[in-house]
DNA sequence: GAACTAGGTCACTAGGTCAA
DNA sequence: TTGACCTAGTGACCTAGTTC
């Protein structure tokens, strides 16, 4: 998974802290706790709840299906940002 | 299915051993102790020692009350937990 | 004294809620 | 549909009591 990202600024996949604040593993965002396995803030606990609960199937990616999953982004792909709730380990046993 | 546990790992049912570490007989995890009676993690025990005092009656299992108790899926369905906590023979005064 | 467990504690999270 | 907020249930840890 979280192959070196290229420098940038350390990259959300590899991180998950940005000074002293636990960063969410699948938009960047801030972590609100360890949830569904992995440090995941409020939208993205949320999100991935809805998914396994109603067990939705989101209509496919328009484009490549590897949009990048960040903060003020992570609404425009439902398809891509439950892919990288999985990719990232959420899972419901919280494994 | 009782009977030889066909190698496998033994089934949490007939065994309490996995090496040297004492199993849950409810869910499999690692036993703290021998709790009201049975071998049980702090988890089971601390599940049962709640549903006995305050008498909790847990919503009807929606499926067919024969939820499979596990470590990862214990708290999916309190209604056949404490059925399984009762069936491995956890009471009160740890009969 | 050591070894043990019933019951208490409380930080933590799964799941619910509902305004936006 | 989202996500900030809330609550109830969970379980790792602790303490008091019992037994040897």
């Amino acid at each position: 998974m979280n192959t070196t990202t290229m420098g940038k600024e350390a990259s959300l996949d590899g991180l998950e802290f940005d000074g002293d604040t636990v960063l969410c593993r699948v938009c960047g965002d801030k972590a609100s706790g360890f949830h569904y396995g992995v440090h995941a803030c409020e939208g993205c606990k949320g999100f991935f709840r809805r998914s396994i609960q109603q067990k939705i199937q989101y209509r496919p990616c328009l484009k490549n299906q590897q949009c990048n999953i960040m903060r003020v982004n992570r609404n425009r792909c439902q398809y891509c940002r439950l892919k990288k709730c999985i990719a990232v380990g959420m899972s419901r046993d919280g494994t």
